[in-house]
DNA sequence: CTGAAAGCGCTTACAG
DNA sequence: CTGAAAGCGCTTACAG
């Protein structure tokens, strides 16, 4: 019921040492006798003590936490986030937990001078990127941060990515490719591409690459009145599927370049009356939890998680201490379920 | 490129004043002249100056922060979040961030010693808390938290929760009873119960309340055997659904205590060949992103998340002023899809 | 191995 | 309306 709230003096008090000697037993110094250390933290667990981390971050100039910023694409409804940077959320808030820094989340407009607000108020030792929107428009602030010389890192990694900093990111080229080729080995040869192709979407874009190259070891080539455009809602992908069906093309699959696309392309070629997987096989990307609970469960090219989590924070911490980090591409792996056939 | 990072010292002696008028104008207190102002916050902007967090929160005792803990019943996967939470998470988010704190996040489990570690580190004023795995064991928690004074505010309302502290929570009965009113408008009568009924789940428990209710005004009772138990993951809800296949009792509807509970059902009944809403009409509860992308699209009581993430902050920030806040039942909805005919 | 001293960058009485 | 001074609670050279 202590209302007071104690301080390092007032353990070192009851310890009968000194301030200092308080701070450095907590922080394991090895510059303290090992009876001294055991009998400091014994009463500081006792009396519920621990560091004030105000004090202690203006000390050392060290907050010990990690900034993630998500970006998103304004919608209306605030509580519309991509489920798949949800995911992310929980193995990045463990890597930094594991790692003894808190995690701060902050979800940012387009336009919001984030660039600076982080760094210079010290909240945070660093910052996660999450989602970028339009990627043209924010390369530019990229490179301001890299020249400001704050350590962040950025999911996803965007062609020419070595001169925006440390970028971790799936790789896109790779899941694309299993992907058709999966359609592929299940005789599908009509396949249909929903998802954005353009400098905006590096990922898309990189995702179309690999679904080029094995439609090219088949000798396939693309199609343009199989593609159609699809950003990032279900409902993006239903109005990609009806474009395609409305131009009267044959198709006997669908690649769509993530999951909520596939969900949605799905829906519309269930209420065309087509059969999926029987007329139509479809494949998605991410891997997110509708992705399973569907009829039929989606196949789908699932991104690593967890290890994305832990290297963000590896590579940001190790940013923070100086070092240079090289950007990395994740495997990713195809999740067979029933949509594919 | 400035490496070297300003102070308000610096400010001030490029505004040609002294140190304090620069916290002064930077904090808007009345006391600086309107010109004198203006230009420091002109000189503070040019110069991205932003205040020192740490030196500022070890001076007032506030931080700033709210800390947001989730609790999650212990599973292998790290990243298997209850999507609920997840979507309350975007709301609370925003809702600190307008009222100006940051939003620290962090994954519990249930044996931790939490109820500590925040406020004594004074990393956060307060504590919003979300899932608590089972009630009973952390009820005990709650009332620690109450008597050592860390300002919180727990996300459902258990009864007796005048005890708890703060409590802020869909009105759990209200929303059951809707969903079996709903379906017995539909003219269903022999309606199952899918959730656990137990101390550990104050809400699922207020949901049965809700349906017994319903049931009650046309004079129907509960059949045991048309209960079962589910507490979380979809595949509790198949469990709990095969279990009431395999006693061959009649049932043309269910009322499941999540979607999540609610799909793994529907799933279970179409593989047994079952038409859902045919042959058997499925509410659930909480309106998760999956819920609208099933086939069928799945009806259910949706809670406010919106209205719960600003409640939940503003209850926060009056306890850690030091106000009295009463705990507060907001309403739900129903949400009509296909899954009920 | 331990202690006395300085200082991180603010905010806020206090005095004018 | 503005400034000089104190102090929030730590950490880390420095000296012993």
């Amino acid at each position: 019921m202590a209302k007071e709230r104690l301080t390092s003096f007032d353990i070192a008090y009851l310890a009968g040492v000194s301030q200092p000697t308080v701070s450095r037993a907590l922080r394991g110094s090895a510059s303290v006798s090992e009876q001294t250390r055991k009998r400091i933290l014994a009463i500081a667990k006792q009396h519920n003590y621990t560091v004030d981390r105000h004090a202690s971050s203006l000390r050392t100039q060290r907050s010990n936490t990690l900034a993630l910023l998500f970006f998103e694409d304004p919608t209306d409804d605030d509580t519309m986030i991509n489920p798949f940077f949800l995911a992310m959320l929980g193995s990045i808030t463990r890597a930094a937990a594991d790692r003894g820094h808190d995690l701060l989340i902050s979800f940012q407009s387009q336009d919001s001078d984030w660039h600076a607000a982080y760094r210079d108020s010290r909240r945070a030792d660093g910052i996660i990127l999450l989602g970028y929107g339009d990627y043209t428009e924010y390369a530019p602030k990229l490179a301001r941060l890299e020249a400001q010389d704050t350590p962040f890192v950025l999911w996803g990694l965007p062609p020419g990515h070595e001169a925006v900093g440390t970028a971790i990111g799936s790789d896109n080229v790779q899941g694309g490719h299993v992907a058709t080729r999966h359609l592929l080995e299940r005789g599908r040869r009509r396949i249909a591409f929903l998802g954005s192709v353009s400098a905006g979407c590096p990922e898309f874009q990189a995702r179309f690459d690999g679904h080029a190259a094995a439609l090219a070891e088949h000798d396939l080539g693309i199609e343009p009145a199989l593609m159609a455009d699809a950003r990032s809602i279900e409902e993006d992908g239903r109005v990609a599927m009806r474009a395609i069906l409305s131009r009267g093309v044959a198709f006997d699959a669908v690649f769509a370049v993530s999951d909520l696309i596939a969900l949605g392309a799905i829906h519309t070629l269930q209420e065309a009356g087509l059969r999926v997987p029987e007329d139509v096989a479809v494949v998605g990307f991410d891997d997110i939890p509708s992705a399973a609970l569907g009829s039929p469960p989606l196949t789908t090219v699932a991104q690593d998680v967890r290890t994305a989590g832990t290297a963000l924070v590896e590579a940001l911490l190790a940013r923070i201490a100086g070092q240079k980090v090289e950007s990395r591409l994740l495997p990713t792996r195809l999740v067979v379920r029933k949509s594919s056939g």
